[in-house]
DNA sequence: CTTGCAAATGACACCGGTTTCCTATAATCT
DNA sequence: AGATTATAGGAAACCGGTGTCATTTGCAAG
């Protein structure tokens, strides 16, 4: 990969508009062209409410006739504080992030907030300080922190330190409920398996998301709930561990399968890895479902693309990106800080055509 | 949706830092501690040429011990541009958008860069509008324009009018190369077909891409030249309007597979509607390949997923996202303006299991 | 011993906002 | 009526860089 040095070389480009453009009006023509000083401007802009009603209409006149609008870099400078909201996160999942991106770009449309992308590398050692220079450097309005970053709140301590705001995504309400949106992953995966309880299914294979996840922790503690609410002994052969991806998915799924009495239905903690099983049915010749029932979490694009199509968790996604958007922002909505978003989200089970009652043998 | 005031509230929150965050140093502490002026350290930093190698050495050094980083809002508003690159797209494709993200990001790692990500509406009657207020706005450093936006050429117009750099996304080589990276799908689609062809398929079904698609018109082409070289007639029947989509790519396919005889073979203009071929097949029974065979283009992490696997054309775009940024800040990285970048990509074909002869009756 | 010229550096204005602090005027109180 | 406050609004500094232009210095040429 190219690794250009990190300053720019000098340019003699001229910094003015090319010919032609004609400049942008400022505060300092607005002042001008309305008859009052460049801060009576700058508290019409900010709705100071110390100020006459009716120089404050002169002067939205004018900003209107000119189309003057606010230099973000200017205030950017002056405030210290950007107008940028952050999104990170280590890639956990491609259609998740992109998910994500979209509640959020949701909430921020008709704000002046623009949204800027940071993936940051999973354990790397420096993962820490790079996190720490993009906050300290670009002074965001706010970040989203996506897991499995979150995990290791780590990232939540540093923007406290640094002083900026954030918000987590989690799979569960954690400490600091304040910064969080979560999900209700233990109820939906249980609500998911008693599901392939109700059709008569009992022996149940998980595939499990990676150690150190917590959504992982959650969704397999689920599971594990739901079994044993029903009277179920659940052996540790059925549990295959998996990295939430694809790949994973399928190899989990084959030594599920090598056992003997096999499954009858298997629980996938992600989408990416329930194709994966249905994927590795295949691969055995195995019908799904009327051989092997699964369901998925996510509810991602392809859980309606593969056939059959997946029964899964939807999870949502995109509501809790625009809610943890405007968690972030609400400050400036109104004066009211306390903005309430909701921050549990209900995932609900979308039944389509991986289950079936097993075969009787 | 909630449409915050686009104004935020003066709050007289102290814009100081917290308590415990020690300043940042600036240029005037670091002009002070070394002894110079504000303006060479500002030499400093941009690799002035006119520059004593005893005094850079000096400066360097506190630069170094102090941690000292440039502001970057400060230097947005000097300079009148911002050190960010945007990627403007209507959301044509889920997936593609995350590898051009990724790309992207992989050409402005360890750059002063961040990637600001701006959809916008296909069709939109204020879609120019938009864009013209988020790139005066924000002062881009550059952008990137993802079809199918930028088949309609009025965006490099405006931005050319703006003064920002850009660079285009294409399916083909258009007018102003120098603002390009393209892909050759035209060669890729004839060369997917006439693997086709060579397995024994006469009867081949098109599903396309929308109207007004510049990839769309390209793929068709190739995908007739091809025909028409092996003379090999191609009915309109046989042709499918799609959308791009996976709904489109089912609908499409009916229309396809009512048809009698049937066509032994479809290519689908893009993975999601290739899979929406499948899923229609699925569900008339038909078995892939033996009694249809498909080939997809983009291969996207779906081709990968569905059974059987789908035979696709890889269309490089994490490259092309790559190689688009790093033309958009070459000039950053030496003096040479001249950067030459690869513009013109490859797509190859993936043999996967979707495509076999045609079943002999 | 000037003069000329290039290299190295500094002084200062400027980018476009916000903040601090101060003044002028009007309204209220004794 | 005179003193006291609010209230509206302005002047100037500031945020942290960069651009312009002048100045200083060293050295070769006249």
């Amino acid at each position: 990969m190219a690794k250009p040095s990190s300053k720019p070389a000098a340019k003699s480009a001229p910094r003015r508009e090319p010919a032609g453009v004609q400049a942008k009006p400022t505060i300092n023509d607005i002042a001008r062209l309305s008859g009052v000083s460049k801060k009576t401007v700058s508290r019409v802009i900010n709705n100071s409410p110390l100020l006459n009603e009716e120089t404050r209409e002169r002067v939205e006149q004018v900003i209107r006739e000119t189309g003057y609008v606010p230099n973000p870099q200017a205030r950017a400078l002056a405030l210290g504080r950007n107008f940028l909201i952050g999104l990170i996160h280590d890639n956990p999942n491609a259609q998740m992030i992109l998910n994500m991106q979209q509640g959020i770009l949701e909430a921020l449309r008709d704000t002046d907030f623009e949204l800027v992308v940071r993936p940051v590398d999973r354990g790397s050692a420096t993962m820490l300080d790079d996190v720490r220079s993009f906050l300290t450097r670009q002074r965001l309005y706010g970040v989203v922190i996506l897991p499995p970053i979150s995990e290791n709140s780590q990232l939540a301590a540093l923007c406290n330190e640094i002083g900026c705001r954030y918000v987590r995504m989690g799979s569960a309400i954690l400490d600091d409920a304040d910064h969080m949106v979560a999900s209700n992953d233990r109820d939906a995966v249980a609500e998911a398996t008693r599901y392939l309880i109700s059709q008569g299914h009992t022996r149940i294979g998980l595939v499990a998301g990676p150690h150190g996840f917590r959504s992982a922790r959650e969704r397999r503690e689920g599971f594990e709930a739901a079994l044993a609410e029903a009277g179920i002994k659940l052996p540790r052969s059925l549990v295959a561990d998996g990295q939430y991806t694809f790949e994973s998915g399928i190899s989990a799924t084959d030594s599920l399968l090598d056992l003997s009495p096999r499954p009858t239905a298997i629980f996938a903690c992600n989408d990416e890895m329930a194709a994966g099983v249905l994927f590795a049915a295949r691969e055995r010749g195995l019908a799904v479902p009327d051989d092997l029932s699964i369901v998925g979490f996510d509810d991602t694009p392809i859980a309606a693309r593969v056939w059959p199509p997946l029964t899964t968790v939807r999870w949502p996604i995109v509501a809790m990106g625009r809610s943890a958007a405007l968690k972030l922002i609400s400050g400036t909505i109104a004066h009211a800080e306390d903005v309430t978003e909701p921050s549990l989200f209900i995932s609900t089970l979308i039944r389509r055509g991986s289950v079936a009652p097993p075969r009787k043998d």
